[in-house]
DNA sequence: GTCCGTGCAAAAACTTTGCAACCCC
DNA sequence: GGGGTTGCAAAGTTTTTGCACGGAC
């Protein structure tokens, strides 16, 4: 389980939906999930979680900062749990699936490029999409 | 005008609509527009030209390589004219103006990435998202 | 003339919102 | 007990699709 702690100390009310949402991503083999992922994931151990509750969950845990939301290509909304350090994906076009990867090198030109420009950063996010069609990728219904 | 021969070098009819799309990534002051945003200018000129048909095309001149497609932060679709050369985005939160930039290092330290790892790059984007709430950004309506 | 392309309307996919019942503190 | 939270259904947004008509070649 996890510690209500996390949800208190955001000023969040520790409920049922919020604590089993919360403990699928501490708990989950993939780090990153959608709406759905975890909407059918509460199902399959009959928590009784309508899907807009999902999505309320995951905005006020995003606004918390308890979770980091990505867009990748297809159109769903992915949530990663948001555990300080920034990092950068590799997404499989093939399976969905997503591997980290940060370099501070790129990080150091990022900031560069747009103190150049006099922008202030407010996020950023670099995207590789790969087709890993070999056996580095358990081809999984893609979700 | 654009020249026809664009669309029939991919294979595509000239009809048009499909002129008329062209024109306006064309002729345009911004580079980067939505499917809706062009819908709006070809009202705006009285072109007959249904939503639908607007989506069509965009699709058949991504695939055809005429444009490129980013799904930026905030649910659209963006497209701009694929004129070659690969770069990417900083993107204001506050009226969605987009600049483009390039970076050698960072283009060769991705690429050294996936290697690495041993995924063949299908697409890479660099989104920056900042604030430019200064002179630099000329506030326009969200579109 | 043959096909592909188009407009319109309906549907699909994802997400948000309204509202009455419910539960945390 | 009171105000935030939830489930359900309905609505919103963006994009896609079905179908009959129309235009390119």
């Amino acid at each position: 389980m996890s510690d209500p702690r996390e949800l208190r100390n955001q000023g969040l009310k520790v409920t049922a939906p919020r604590m089993k949402v919360l403990d699928l991503f501490h708990t989950s083999a993939e780090r990153h999930l959608t709406a759905e992922d975890i909407y059918r994931k509460l199902l399959d151990e009959h928590a009784d979680i309508g899907l807009a509750t999902v999505y309320r969950v995951l905005t006020q845990f995003e606004q918390a900062g308890l979770l980091v939301r990505h867009h990748f290509e297809g159109g769903k909304a992915v949530y990663e749990l948001n555990e300080g350090g920034h990092h950068d994906h590799l997404v499989c076009m093939q399976c969905g699936r997503v591997e980290e990867f940060y370099d501070a090198e790129i990080e150091k030109r990022q900031a560069k490029i747009a103190k150049e420009r006099g922008f202030a950063i407010r996020d950023h996010q670099l995207h590789i999409y790969v087709d890993c069609t070999k056996s580095a990728c358990p081809h999984r219904p893609k979700g």
